[in-house]
DNA sequence: GGTATTATATGACAAAGTCATATAAGGTGA
DNA sequence: TCACCTTATATGACTTTGTCATATAATACC
């Protein structure tokens, strides 16, 4: 795999690859509004969801936090503090019905999107099988 | 569907949505690849190959000509000027092999992607055809 | 009291995408 | 010749998404 030579490397550090490379991004938001769905998650739950199942994308807390505060700007979840039974209090979020519309919306990219990664693989196998005996 | 409440809009203009939301994204490095593999071509040909299949993401000329100029300086594709039959002198790009295996990785990942799509949106039917009846 | 766990959060930055606009060569017609 | 259109490449300012490192604070446990 081929190195990103864009970006330098930090003093006295070895190159950071751009992990982002090669993966479709902009994928969590939706995710969250399906998980606190099934049932209401602070912060802290979620990220244990996500990294529970392989299936789903990973997740960095910073961005986990400051999504679900973007979707409570939005108006797309509402939060309430919970003092939970053990350990500091946490914010309990739950999707709004304005979440719901959006989440709605969201499945029907979804399914346009993955119709379009289905398009490109189909592309990329038919131009490598036919190649492959050619060359 | 909500409207983004960050973006503040431009003076005398109406409030314009965030056309980003709603997009799963970070898919065009790997079409420009595989489309310069099925036929070298120069960006604005490339920018009509991409207009043309509904099936492909849309791509903003920017976007375009600026992820050619990464690919280039990554080593993934490499270009030459040609003079066309008509017109000014266009750069003609073309797969290196670090391109072709790049693209094979770029494969794969999208692969488990689509798989990870599927996933939510069987995730997402599941709870709406379940609680429909109930609610 | 000191340390680990639970929980939320911010700052700096990289990468991808959007929108507007600049620049320039070449073709065409008045 | 000049104005204007098409073809073609490119840049600047900005937003959104994601990464990585780190801060902060309450509680639990020894």
């Amino acid at each position: 795999m081929p190195r990103c030579r864009r970006q330098r490397p930090r003093e006295g550090e070895a190159h950071r690859c751009c992990p982002l490379r090669g993966r479709v991004r902009g994928f969590v938001r939706p995710w969250l509004l399906l998980l606190l769905l099934q049932h209401p998650s602070h912060g802290y739950e979620l990220l244990e969801r996500f990294g529970q199942d392989e299936r789903m994308p990973g997740i960095d807390p910073g961005l986990l936090y400051r999504t679900l505060r973007h979707l409570e700007d939005e108006g797309l979840v509402r939060s309430s503090w919970d003092a939970g039974p053990r350990g500091p209090a946490r914010r309990l979020y739950q999707v709004t019905d304005e979440g719901i519309a959006y989440l709605h919306a969201w499945a029907e990219e979804i399914q346009a999107t993955k119709e379009r990664l289905e398009h490109f693989l189909q592309a990329y196998r038919h131009h490598f099988d036919r190649g492959e005996g050619n060359e």
